[in-house]
DNA sequence: AAAACACATTGACAAATTTCTATGAATGTG
DNA sequence: CACATTCATAGAAATTTGTCAATGTGTTTT
């Protein structure tokens, strides 16, 4: 399986839990602390440190301490980079890999 | 939760399959017949056609019938529309849910 | 009608995911 | 230093997912 579709995919899982994606979306007018985050959701703490983690070992999601406080952040090349390879592949082009066969029968 | 998150969460699960994801940029040039999609990859038949389910059922994509054959295809509008739904995520926007909440302290 | 073909469904199993409680680690405060 | 706060990790239970062999359904061919 070529490398795109194993990472690509490995993005999408990661945003398709609804709670992540909307995390995603709270994040993308700039960073918060997990406090924060924790706050708009009806789950527990460690819960959301998973979720986190999640994002953050996807390539979604950036950290960085502050004091007691963990702020997340997007990683905003990672994910215009994700969505313009997602774009791509919903468009036809010339060298897809869909031009290499066909259901002749 | 607001719908958007569920509806959209559920397409990326759907594409967070490498196998499904790939499957998704093979139509993107046209229709395929499941016989032709199933020989591009070393998975059975039943698996194939659960896989095609998982699409079908996110609204990715849409299927014909034409003798023996199922012909699928993408459900361009709704790709679309998830697309830019998932740009308009990642981006700065004034009423976005992010500007409610901030970490004060 | 019988056989062949293409695809879907069922049932089973292992692996991954989700979520919790309990606890640990790092940091700041009195 | 002792304690509180913030977040991460470990372990466990329930659920979901991925995959297969076996079988069923619809269609065409002989």
């Amino acid at each position: 399986m070529e490398q795109v579709y194993i990472d690509t995919a490995k993005m999408l899982r990661a945003m398709s839990d609804p709670k992540r994606l909307r995390i995603v979306d709270m994040l993308s007018c700039g960073e918060l602390c997990a406090c924060k985050i924790l706050e708009a959701f009806q789950i527990t703490q460690p819960t959301l440190s998973h979720d986190m983690k999640v994002l953050a070992e996807a390539g979604i999601v950036k950290q960085t301490r502050d004091g007691k406080n963990i702020y997340y952040s997007l990683n905003n090349e990672a994910l215009a980079a994700m969505h313009q390879t997602l774009g791509r592949m919903f468009e036809d082009k010339p060298d897809c890999i869909c031009h290499q066969s066909n259901c002749s029968d």
